[in-house]
DNA sequence: GGGTCCCGCCAACTT
DNA sequence: AAGTTGGCGGGACCC
């Protein structure tokens, strides 16, 4: 019986992809519902009953997006809906948080200490009355320490601050761990960093790649472009929302991303290979005690992908990776370690 | 097999 | 006390 296919679990097509339930996907769904309605406030169960998921998920997709000011907790069940233009100068204002945290520099990127200074009165990028209030009743516990919200904006501040494009995921983690070294620890932070990666992939601000040569998981910035639609991206006023090409469709669970993907999408910039555990550091780039990869360049256009940035410009192929050994040692000349 | 990341438990926090 | 928020990690799915 051909039916037979169907009945079969194991050949039969799950009853849903995976990748329709992403965070990115959901967030995709979310920006594009709220931008189209200009609406100055939501409340977060409807944005759930909308949207079709759990309040739970929603949690997720609306953390990373206050952490770039895109929405602002008012209170409970209550956010304001700021849009897009406000996303330039917080991504500045971090930048600004994260070189000043850089220069007393053992704060740098240590979520803990970071959240200590916000609490401290340092003007934080992201504060707002709701926070602050909560803030000071949270003083000295540490779940605030380790909020999605935290932890995004020192995911962000790792690219900001420093000159680097990509970012081993597993540095990354470590990184944003601070001393703990825990491996359970790392484990999780991991699939935070999956979590906001998604959201942010489905923005078209991070990407989400591969080291040719050692496969380890890696991302890459991309950054906050404007995105235009239809044309050129008028340098508008910054008070609404700015149309940005989010979720094309319910159903775009189709594109198929890693693969290819790390190499292929870089026309001017070039990925090095770092070994992980490379005792004198010889080709990676220390700083703050991850590696990074030096950013050449952005790439020439803006990156015009839709969710999950499937990529498909011609890569390079192996030959390339030889320019790779030229480029590193330009990369630590270049880059000054303090 | 290791990378991804959905899912929901349950503790912290708020009302 | 009840409701809300969201850290956390198990484990299924994917490549």
């Amino acid at each position: 019986m051909s039916s037979l296919d169907l009945q079969n679990p194991e050949t039969r097509p799950p009853a849903y992809h995976r990748k329709e339930k992403s965070l990115g996907l959901l967030c995709s769904n979310f920006l594009r519902l709220y931008s189209e309605e200009g609406v100055a406030t939501f409340e977060l169960d409807d944005a759930a009953s909308k949207l079709g998921v759990e309040r739970r998920r929603m949690y997720d997709v609306v953390n990373i997006l206050e952490s770039i000011r895109i929405i602002a907790k008012k209170g409970k069940n209550q956010y304001s809906w700021k849009g897009f233009g406000e996303v330039p100068r917080a991504l500045e204002e971090l930048k600004e948080d994260g070189m000043r945290e850089k220069s007393n520099h053992s704060d740098f990127c240590n979520p803990v200490k970071v959240s200590k200074n916000i609490e401290n009165g340092v003007p934080s990028s992201l504060q707002n009355n709701w926070e602050a209030r909560s803030a000071a009743s949270l003083r000295s516990d540490n779940r605030r320490d380790k909020s999605l919200v935290i932890l995004t904006q020192s995911f962000i501040k790792l690219f900001l601050c420093s000159d680097m494009e990509f970012i081993l995921l597993d540095d990354a983690a470590q990184a944003l761990l601070g001393d703990n070294h825990d491996t359970t620890a790392l484990r999780t932070k991991v699939r935070r960093l999956y979590d906001i990666a998604n959201v942010f992939s489905s923005m078209n601000m991070i990407e989400k790649t591969h080291f040719p040569e050692s496969r380890k998981p890696a991302f890459r910035w991309l950054g906050w472009k404007e995105k235009p639609e239809n044309g050129s991206d008028t340098p508008s006023d910054l008070n609404e929302s700015k149309k940005r090409l989010f979720g094309i469709d319910i159903t775009n669970d189709i594109s198929k991303r890693n693969r290819v993907e790390s190499s292929t999408n870089c026309i001017n910039q070039t990925v090095i290979d770092v070994p992980m555990h490379n005792r004198h550091g010889d080709l990676g780039i220390v700083h703050d005690g991850i590696k990074l990869k030096q950013r050449s360049k952005h790439s020439s256009k803006g990156i015009e992908f839709g969710p999950f940035a499937p990529v498909n410009v011609s890569g390079l192929k192996d030959p390339e990776r030889r320019r790779v050994k030229e480029f590193q040692e330009k990369l630590t000349s270049t880059y000054r370690p303090q």
